[in-house]
DNA sequence: TGTAAAGTCTATACCTAGTATAGGGTCAAC
DNA sequence: GTTGACCCTATACTAGGTATAGACTTTACA
């Protein structure tokens, strides 16, 4: 298969899939004749694997590290597992920070919730604080 | 006062002075004779005014808007007070998405509690899905 | 007064995870 | 043989800075 049929079946782009490539991530494939990158069905599930780690903001550094660690089945886990545990740690602490955000937000909003002229505006004067 | 007193006094890192100025968010200041940026009160508020919105994860674009809006008193704020309502709806909908994104996390974490080998790694096997 | 250190200047490269071009080559159908 | 769809590489761009290099200015101290 060539890179537009993997595109649409991994629903990555298909610059996407030359940039994991060049990042090292996603393994380079053989090519056709006419220098055609040329695609198998592993191709599609190397590339799923990568899309869910994505989906779950892994970095593409910690992709690889994740592709190292497969490669040596016999080793243990646990760096796996700590990556994980760890993103779960940086969730929740980004989303505390973001629910801190919303109520300064929401107090900002409710200091003018009419429409004044702009040197009333109770919004700009807090943020002059 | 020149750039690294007013770096220290705002908390805005020497080179983020530089970089606001360049983007025209910050406007350019006096010089000495030796080519040295003077500062003076005012210019402690204006950058003070736009860490304040940068605190709240306004864009420089949208922060321009602000300045822009800013700069006609008589006009009204009603797009100062719909910017930070639309912020507000965005940080709202960035909280749910990592919400559920911790959950994933969380799956995937109970998925493989005990270190294993890396071939019956329940994370790595969840993944592969 | 000389010099060393600290501060500042511009310009440029780098970061993430892609996206979007430009300018060209390949391949199939008609 | 030409059109159109597809593919190739290389390069520039995004946001909000950060981090240099190499040169200049100012300050402090002996
Ligand atoms: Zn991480
Ligand atoms: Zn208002
Ligand atoms: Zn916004
Ligand atoms: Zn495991």
């Amino acid at each position: 298969m060539k890179i537009g049929e993997l595109s649409k079946k991994s629903g990555c782009s298909i610059q996407t899939i030359r940039f994991y490539e060049k990042q090292g991530l996603f393994e380079a494939c053989n090519r056709s004749e006419g220098n055609y990158r040329i695609y198998d069905a592993s191709s599609l599930r190397a590339l799923r694997f990568i899309k869910q780690c994505r989906s779950l903001d892994l970095t593409i550094i910690e992709i690889k590290q994740l592709l190292d660690t497969k490669n040596n089945p016999n080793k243990s886990c646990s760096s796996v597992n700590n990556l994980i545990h760890q993103h779960m740690v940086d969730v929740t602490h980004r989303i505390a920070e973001l629910e801190e955000l919303k109520i300064t937000l929401s107090e900002m909003a409710s200091a003018c919730t009419d429409n004044r002229k702009v040197k009333e505006c109770g919004v700009l004067q807090l943020l002059e604080e």
